[in-house]
DNA sequence: AAATATCGGTTGGAATTCCAACGGAAAGGT
DNA sequence: ACCTTTCCGTTGGAATTCCAACCGATATTT
């Protein structure tokens, strides 16, 4: 377990925890440790989720699949980030998406009500205050994605996309972590019609772009 | 403050608490205690929230201003709801939405920290224990609001929205809270385009219905 | 009961988006 | 340098949605 402090002092989880203070709380938290080797399922879709993951090494990806089988990542979970903490806390019926381990991996799986009786030790506060957090933002993140998918018009979800990113990154030109078809897939739209969408706001003098450096006037 | 300890009790914030505990835990969390008459404002986008709100008495509105002054009804929050919880707990940067009394109403305003404090009293743990619960609940519902605007058709918005909600009232048929305008405001589309896709829907055999009683083939 | 308002389905043309396909530019591999 | 792959803008027709308007049915009001 020792090997993964590092991993685990820069989690969101354990955000401000210091190192002395980091062995009591993972004593008492008594998360469990699991391997899984590159392209394994950790999770199935329907079962229930009992824990929550936090990847110690490798990555994990969040699937939906569909009753056709069509699988559609969610989302990627890279080293000290964690996966299921909404379900477990939800504690509200079967998952609705399958997780993967995409590389070999090592996953520390935490009972979320043994986290709660974590309070009186030191900066066991400190725990839950982070875990708040990360619900708390993750809430926010999802109520600006509605923001933005709600926009009828391709136009239109662009510049909501991009005045909330203007807003995060607090400066122009501002770099986008996604390609074209990426853009595309988080706005719910082709990438042809964001393609020309763009082209059109940008001779609109609305915006100006070059590859993923965007700018919003 | 003792005439909202109904209120109180049957709030999702303090499920379960019983009785005797609620005072004490109140005594510690020292919520403070406003009225706000009719159509007055309680939260101006733009302000920091530093506390998070329960509504004693009366009902409030969140609403969203664009840059053109129009309002959007984002959510109404009854008595014993709460608002204002995952803005308090990401502490990360101005409200993006106001939030307005629609009735006389009586708001408890808590401060976010202070709830972290009250986990050594009875049933501290149990406060905090809802309070994550209603943040992972939240980011759950929101996810399935995500899934169903990703959809490109207003059918397969349908289809997606009423599989949720089958689910969910764990029966058919389901009757909807909506009439078609507000169903069509959640779905993101237009009311015509709608009733047309329902009526085309029902041709087809995939969904039956007569106002808002649905039933899902 | 009559008048009024609300609600939901329909319709037709305009606007928008999807979809498949193509091609040039850039990046990566051998 | 050559080949291959990926990325992204463009295009044109099909499909879908928007938008305004209208209508009948069903409440609601007076």
């Amino acid at each position: 377990m020792q090997q993964f402090y590092p991993v685990l002092l820069k989690s969101t989880l354990f955000r401000q925890i210091t190192a002395v203070n980091l062995a009591p709380l993972l004593a008492a938290a008594q998360p469990i440790l699991k391997t899984f080797t590159a392209n394994t399922r950790i999770w199935q879709a329907g079962e229930q989720a009992a824990s929550f993951g936090l990847v110690g090494a490798g990555t994990v990806q969040i699937l939906k699949e569909d009753a056709q089988g069509n699988r559609t990542i969610v989302a990627t979970v890279a080293e000290a980030g964690i996966f299921g903490e909404a379900y477990a806390y939800a504690s509200t019926g079967p998952l609705p998406v399958s997780v993967d381990a995409s590389t070999d991996t090592t996953v520390l799986f935490f009972e979320p009500q043994r986290l709660l009786n974590l309070a009186h030790l030191p900066q066991g506060e400190q725990l839950l205050s982070n875990l708040l957090q990360i619900l708390a933002r993750k809430s926010l993140l999802l109520n600006q994605k509605v923001e933005i998918l709600s926009q009828r018009k391709i136009a239109d979800k662009v510049l909501t996309f991009l005045q909330l990113e203007a807003k995060r990154q607090a400066r122009q030109p501002m770099f986008l972590p996604y390609n074209r078809q990426e853009m595309a897939d988080f706005l719910g739209v082709e990438r042809s019609a964001l393609s020309a969408a763009l082209s059109s706001m940008k001779k609109a003098g609305l915006i100006d772009y070059r590859k993923n450096e965007f700018t919003l006037f």
